[in-house]
RNA sequence: GCCUGGGUAGCUCAGUCGGUAGAGCAACGCACUCGUAAUGCGUAGGUCAGGGGUUCGAAUCCCCUCUCAGGCUCCA
């Protein structure tokens, strides 16, 4: 028998009998690593447990736990959903099921025009868990294109993915395995998917799943083809994995900013306003204006200018800019006079900075003109797509439009980018990543050295900051590339922020110019910029990272001060009048009820200091401090204290130290 | 826009087989005056999303509309 040498990650080799397997050789290296082993990655691809090794490759045993080995659980998991499916509706056709984060997906066609309930979750779950008990085994064979039309000839969508490989299209080739052949596994005899692998060796191997939800969802995500149901399932290698991923989700739950936006009484949606309008009661609009008030301060220093624009415009405005052409759809329809005018509300606030910018001749010597407005834009957006306050139809945004000469281009990008990371930095997001958007490949407005320079100069002032940085290949419009900032909230999710976009177009249409130190008219460059985005995302994002819990610059309510008895009343006005001669937003909650439910209040809205006044602090002058996050009160501080304590932090911006 | 599932008091929810509407919290009133996460008693609060239908009778069954949630598509 002849024997092959196998290197591990390590560098280190093994010798094995010809024909070994990755199971074979975890088996050698350990009965744990056997144990564990789902897959192997031979000379950096995946392939099955049971595939012969080839000697002198290079292999890793995937195991349980790690992103690949979960790749491909996950991936198994959804097999054996399809192979339930299939089972529960005979004659049900399978379209595609990968693996997704957290999990997988399966989409199907049911005969008849039949539906999946909420109550087929638990039947299928049942026949999958069923089927996890067969301990059926994975098999993998390798066909001929005529081969696997005729082994998935009463499966549609199979038959398509196989007819568009045959036929050259790149876009499958993940669910094929090659452009030469297709692969397929089979569990059963009745029961055989096309896939490219890799599989777990049995599918005894699963069984810490959970199926989420049914969903719509369109055959290759067209909207024009039909729509298949997508069955949604979560998959992890242990039960304690598959727990914490469900509290994974009850966490993000509680900080669902729609949720919190009503128990603490921030905002709302009258339903009578229509979807996607919001309404800012007191509290939410105290936030709001806190945000506003210190983006105004910031944008002062920075040389910006503050303009003002209408919310309605005739249509010639967006014809000139060439939203009428382009983004029709996104607006809402027009208001028409009598005359036949016909008047819109902007989607965007570009076009009016424009016309300010072009009010009078400009020179150079103005240049970089920054205008600035809390711009609130209305758009129509699809009914199904409204989502809290991170989608909506009615939205302000903190948008300003640039206008320099291509000279000043490169340092106002990068005084730009500064602005924003440490803007974002004073709210308390810290996480960044950036994501550039070149040049597309069909048609591109402006020249290819603008392109080329407003890009590399992005490029350059991503890498300055140290940040991860995402190229977007050929995604940036065709007016401009575009560089946005991604942030990471407390509990990892990544929001779309502030977005920077170059735009050669806009000020050719609106036939903008200046004029040049050499007296000749010039075209300006225009850059468009939200740092927040839209306020009411902005707003929405923060409460999510901070789960309600703002820090103390930004809450409503910052201190509630309780007596302990009718007779402290008058010194908790005191420290209350104390505390607002400084600014503080301050509500005193006087004796009506006993201290314990007023506590417990003041606790479930967040407020980050809750200060108790009794007996011993009327004859002291001291407080009692109660700080959000912390259980343990601190008694008998000195009101002086306290007051520097919470103008310190209000102005570091900082959180109550909750011990 | 499409698919699936919802909509009962301000909020969170219960409501059996189709038999005439319930709880807790919040609100309001009275009493209680208390040292760190729920004081007690009482009062009031409803077009059961809206409209139509079936029925002796509809929160409950059927249809339409509005709206919300989760997805899909979309997000220059």
């Amino acid at each position: 028998m002849s024997t092959i040498q196998i290197t591990l990650p390590d560098g280190s080799t093994r010798d094995l009998e010809s024909g070994a397997t990755g199971l074979d050789l975890a088996t050698s290296i350990g009965s744990r690593l056997a144990k564990a082993a789902l897959a192997t990655v031979v000379d950096g691809a995946m392939t099955d447990l049971s595939t012969p090794l080839p000697s002198g490759s290079t292999v890793a045993i995937v195991t349980e736990g790690t992103p690949e080995g979960r790749e491909v659980l996950r991936h198994s998991t959804a097999h054996v959903m399809a192979q339930a499916v299939t089972r529960l509706w005979p004659g049900a056709h399978f379209a595609i099921g990968p693996a997704i984060a957290d999990g997988f997906y399966y989409d199907f066609d049911l005969p008849n025009g039949a539906r999946f309930t909420d109550g087929d979750m638990e039947r299928i779950e049942a026949e999958m868990r069923a089927i996890v008990k067969e301990n059926q085994p994975f098999v993998r064979s390798e066909h001929s294109f005529d081969e696997g039309l005729a082994l998935f000839a009463d499966q549609p969508f199979k038959v398509e993915i196989i007819k568009s490989v045959q036929e050259g299209s790149r876009e499958d080739l993940d669910e094929v395995g090659s452009a030469s052949s297709v692969s397929a596994y089979r569990n059963t005899d009745s029961f055989v998917d096309l896939c490219r692998g890799p599989h777990v060796p049995s599918t005894g191997r699963l069984g810490h799943f959970k199926l989420m939800r049914v969903a719509g969802a369109y055959w290759r995500g067209d909207e024009k083809r039909p729509q298949l149901q997508r069955v949604y399932g979560t998959a992890w290698e242990s039960k304690t994995a598959l727990e914490e991923h469900i509290t994974r989700l009850e966490e993000a739950e509680k900080r669902d900013h729609r949720k919190l936006g009503k128990e603490l009484d921030l905002f709302s949606f009258p339903t009578v306003l229509g979807p996607g309008l919001s309404v800012f009661h007191p509290k939410g609009g105290t936030i709001r204006r806190l945000i506003e008030d210190y983006s105004r301060q910031r944008h002062v220093e920075d040389g910006y200018e503050f303009v003002n624009s209408p919310h309605i415009t005739k249509g010639e405005l967006f014809e000139t800019s060439g939203h009428l052409e382009w983004f029709a759809d996104g607006m809402y329809p027009p208001m028409e006079l009598d005359e036949g005018q016909k008047y819109y509300l902007k989607p965007m606030n570009c076009p009016f900075h424009l016309l300010i910018f072009n009010a009078r001749p400009r020179s150079f010597r103005e240049l970089p003109l920054r205008l600035f407005e809390f711009g609130t834009v209305y758009r129509y957006e699809k009914s199904g797509v409204v989502h809290g306050l991170t989608r909506v139809r009615g939205f302000t945004q903190d948008d300003a439009h640039i206008l320099c000469t291509r000279e000043q281009m490169h340092d106002e990008l990068i005084s730009l980018l500064n602005f924003v990371l440490d803007l974002l930095r004073d709210f308390g997001l810290n996480d960044f990543y950036l994501e550039i958007s070149t040049r597309p490949p069909e048609k591109a407005a402006g020249t290819q050295e603008e392109w080329d320079e407003a890009e590399a100069t992005l490029t350059a002032v991503a890498q300055s900051h140290g940040l991860e940085l995402v190229l977007d290949e050929g995604g940036g419009a065709f007016y401009g590339p575009k560089i946005s900032v991604q942030a990471k909230d407390a509990i990892g999710r990544t929001h779309q922020m502030s977005t920077i976009q170059l735009d050669f177009q806009l000020p050719q249409r609106f036939d903008s110019s200046y004029i040049g130190s050499d007296n000749q008219r010039h075209r300006p460059i225009m850059i468009h910029r939200a740092l927040f985005g839209s306020i009411e995302r902005f707003i929405a994002i923060l409460i999510e990272h901070y789960a309600g819990a703002l820090p103390t610059w930004l809450a409503p309510e910052q201190v509630r001060i309780l007596s302990v008895r009718n007779d402290h009343d008058d010194y908790a006005w005191e420290v209350a009048k104390t505390l607002k001669a400084k600014g503080a937003r301050v509500v005193v909650d006087e004796a009506s009820e006993p201290l314990g439910g007023r506590i417990r209040r003041a606790k479930l809205e967040k407020i980050p200091y809750i200060l108790v006044v009794g007996d011993d602090d009327v004859r002291e002058r001291t407080l009692g401090i109660n700080a959000r996050g912390s259980n343990d009160p601190e008694r008998g501080v000195g009101l002086d204290e306290f007051v520097n304590r919470f103008v310190d932090e209000v102005a570091s911006h900082g959180m109550p130290e909750g011990r």
